[in-house]
DNA sequence: AGCACGCCGACT
DNA sequence: GTCGGCGTGCTC
């Protein structure tokens, strides 16, 4: 084995292949399939991951690895083999494939430095240059772009020899290491014949608690370094590095739990389980249990179960869901087996939770969508919490859904895959209906808890009755009652499509952002008008731009206008406001919840964040102040976005002793995702949605693809989208829908236009192989910039 | 993606 | 005649 396929680390179509590498005779042996490697690339040095290892090449001028930078592999031969059907199925580059799997920490930086070839070679330089490399005789490409006045001097002295290029290849993060010390053996007896009282401490130290960090060492005997040093020196202790994890929780007390007994739907729903588990079987089952019927409770009893069979299990919780609540309950259960991945642990933190799952040291992982990819050999279980949440589809490259990738992974490890939800995907539904997936049904809240009530307020009856405040009478009244028994209340605005946008009473304009036609939103503190999509910033002005009447105001209600009113209503009340803006420092969103969890504050108002998995005992009502701002979105899912987000909101209130209230206000009562959300009933909903994405073509009666195109000249997007769909609809089945072009709901963002097809098929064997086509049709165009294609595959946005 | 090579117009 | 602009094509 002396040669290995590479895959190098540049995400383009023309390296979207392996190139072969001779491997060095001291690396013979060493080097496998998913291993890291440096290799010379041209004239630069990249990274690069081995895909095979063989004892041929056809290429005639092979180059050496230059580097081997692992011992195990990253990536296992599973991992390797997915990343093909992940770039098959989503049209990606591999090498995006196999980046989506690895923690950013060991993902390369690449930089290029200049060096002096030689002592005397400082003497032919032009006099800027001597001046810069006097001192230096190694500087980094960008600071010399910096430095000198033209870079061409710099390239022209490369050219004469005097100057050398080379270029390094560093990880992001690295390994944390921390300097331990040891007593050596010889000494372990000899302390009393040591005369430094300060030494004397260290070894007796060292003697009663073995192997400990210099850190420690200094700060429990309030000494300084030296004495350690001079220890070190006369061969009584040893001192050297070894690798820590940083471990975010470590400073926590997490309490032990134990398994709750299970009733009777609980049990049922973990038998079937079990029974697929026993037999090594891939089966999906659909876990469908209402808000509060104890869906945690199975999933930790069933990993114990795989956990006893010395098989792994991979949890997947959405983001927003994963509070410090949930990440408890699997620590509280299984302690030391569990890391935890998400996007609130720093780089190296999360390298470090990666590092654990690779050398075997947890057997459960929870975490965000990109857990799935933890790389376990001997997998027993994976679960999908929240199935219905569209954060299991990433947006970017690769475009894939965590779902597929589970259900991929469950099928090569023949082992079960669970998706929970109080209201599934009708996707995932329909699948349970066919017989493809294994229904469970879990009716009944664990502890015999009614369901909250649900009152609709009719937010039309109010203004007509002349209440023009965000509150209805109804939720006013509930909230000052709430308030008066100590009570706690969470309000929740869905706040996309709501925000606070800017208007003149006089003429009606609309201020909107330059670059992305959407309107600007007002931000109170700073007095500012901000564009959610492309970060531009402007002043509030005075008078309304079009006609100049100074009768210009921000209309919509964001949480921070919400806030304000509560305290003008009720003065008395104390609330936490979390949004994009509370929480955005690490740690504050933790901090926050603990706040309300510990009764610092009445009211909790907040975004999405606070919709999913919070359990609060002392909260009895929940207020939803607009429910239809969802409904409107210019998406097919938005009834079931509505449904879900209702649903889950209302599941918030009395799930404990104290009974639950909910107040859902709406100016559209009358629609069917409000009334039935009402009565938490999933069943007719499904029916009711199923009928209407029949009749429209909708998932999950058709597959969708969206094929965007953008591009600042406006001619030249109407003239590709057209050519595309023209395409489409020629070489596609005439079974398949072809819709479009039209323009994207949002045309336009960062000065590009936005236009967008869609496919809706049944079943369409060409269909990769088409899209491919056009693809590499327009190639030269997208790779020079300016035209951008995307193709997404089972969307779940359209913007 | 980077980087070299190469072919044209604009200056010393 | 050289410098430097960017289009073209390659990287084991």
């Amino acid at each position: 084995m002396n040669y290995a396929s590479v895959l190098v680390d540049v995400s383009v179509r023309q390296t979207d292949r392996a190139f072969d590498y001779a491997i060095p005779n001291r690396w013979e042996d060493a080097v496998q399939p998913g291993m890291r490697v440096i290799v010379p690339f041209g004239p630069r040095k990249v990274q690069g991951i081995v895909l095979a290892v063989k004892d041929h090449t056809s290429v005639s001028k092979v180059k050496e690895i230059g580097e081997v930078l692992d011992v195990i592999p990253v990536l296992t031969e599973e991992l390797l083999l997915l990343g093909t059907y992940l770039s098959e199925e989503t049209l990606c580059f591999l090498i995006t494939a196999y980046q989506a799997m690895l923690p950013t920490a060991i993902k390369a930086v690449y930089k290029k430095f200049v060096r002096l070839h030689s002592k005397e070679s400082i003497d032919y330089l032009p006099e800027e240059l001597q001046a810069i490399f006097t001192h230096l005789e190694r500087r980094e490409w960008s600071e010399l772009e910096e430095l000198v006045s033209k870079i061409t001097t710099v390239q022209r002295a490369i050219k004469e020899g005097l100057l050398e290029v080379d270029y390094e290849v560093k990880n992001k993060a690295n390994k944390k290491v921390e300097r331990v010390a040891t007593l050596l053996e010889v000494f372990d007896h000899e302390a009393n014949s040591i005369s430094s009282p300060q030494q004397r401490d260290i070894i007796e130290f060292l003697r009663l608690n073995g192997q400990t960090s210099i850190k420690e060492l200094k700060e429990r005997l309030g000494i300084t370094e030296s004495p350690i040093k001079t220890l070190q020196k006369n061969k009584v202790i040893n001192v050297h590095s070894i690798e820590v994890y940083r471990d975010p929780y470590v400073n926590k007390q997490i309490n032990r739990t134990s398994p709750l007994p299970l009733v009777d739907e609980q049990k049922n729903a973990y038998e079937k389980i079990a029974t697929s588990i026993s037999n090594n079987e891939h089966k999906v089952h659909l876990l469908h249990g209402v808000t509060g019927s104890g869906k945690t409770e199975v999933y930790l009893q069933t990993i114990q179960n795989v956990l006893n069979l010395n098989k792994e299990a991979i949890v997947l919780v959405p983001e927003i869901a994963l509070t410090p609540q949930i990440v408890e309950r699997f620590k509280g259960r299984f302690g030391n087996d569990v890391a935890v991945l998400h996007s609130g642990l720093s780089i190296g933190e999360k390298y470090d939770e990666w590092r654990k799952i690779q050398r075997k040291e947890v057997k459960v992982v929870v975490g965000a969508r990109s857990a799935i990819f933890a790389p376990f050999e001997n997998l027993g279980l994976i679960i999908i919490d929240e199935e219905h949440e569209t954060t299991y589809k990433q947006d970017e490259h690769p475009r894939y859904h965590a779902r597929d990738v589970a259900i991929w992974r469950g099928n090569y490890h023949s082992c079960s895959v669970v998706l929970g939800s109080a209201t599934p995907t009708l996707e995932s539904y329909a699948r349970a209906q066919k017989g493809v997936y294994e229904l469970e049904t879990m009716e009944k809240r664990v502890n015999q808890d009614a369901l909250p009530t649900v009152e609709v307020v009719d937010m039309r009856e109010e203004l007509h009755r002349g209440n023009r405040s965000m509150f209805s009478t109804a939720l006013h009244e509930k909230i000052e009652d709430r308030l008066q028994k100590k009570e706690q209340i969470i309000l929740f605005l869905n706040r996309r499509g709501y925000s606070s946008f800017v208007m003149c009473r006089d003429c009606g304009f609309v201020i909107q952002c330059p670059h992305c036609e959407v309107s600007l939103t007002y931000h109170k503190n700073t007095h500012r008008l901000k564009c959610h999509y492309c970060g531009y910033e402007e002043h509030m002005p005075k008078v309304c731009p079009s006609c100049q009447s100074d009768y210009i105001r921000f209309f919509g209600t964001g949480t921070q206008k919400v806030e304000e009113a509560i305290y003008q209503q009720f003065p008395e009340a104390r609330v936490i406001r979390m949004d994009n803006d509370t929480t955005s420092r690490k740690g504050s969103h933790e901090k926050m919840l603990k706040q309300f969890g510990n009764g610092e504050a009445d009211i909790l108002l907040g975004t999405q964040m606070i919709a999913k998995g919070l359990d609060f005992p002392k909260v009895t009502l929940v207020g939803v102040l607009a429910a239809d701002s969802s409904l409107h979105l210019p998406d097919f899912r938005a009834s079931e976005r509505t449904f879900s987000l209702l649903t889950q909101v209302s599941g918030r209130a009395g799930r404990h002793d104290l009974p639950g209230e909910v107040v859902v206000q709406t100016y559209t009562p009358e629609h069917y995702s409000i009334e039935l959300a009402k009565d938490q009933n999933y069943l007719d909903f499904y029916e009711q949605e199923m009928k209407i994405r029949r009749n429209f073509h909708y998932p999950p009666y058709y597959y969708l693809v969206l094929i965007s195109i953008s591009h600042q000249d406006l001619m030249k997007v109407v003239k590709v989208s057209e050519q595309i769909a023209i395409y489409l609809r020629e070489h596609l089945s005439n079974k398949s829908i072809i819709l479009g072009p039209v323009s994207s709901p949002i045309p336009k963002i960062k000065d590009k236009f936005r236009y967008q097809c869609v496919i809706k098929y049944k079943y369409e064997p060409a269909l990769h192989a088409v899209l491919t086509k056009i693809q590499q049709f327009y190639q030269e165009e997208t790779d020079k910039g300016q035209l951008q294609i995307t193709i997404d595959f089972q969307p779940t946005m359209f913007m």
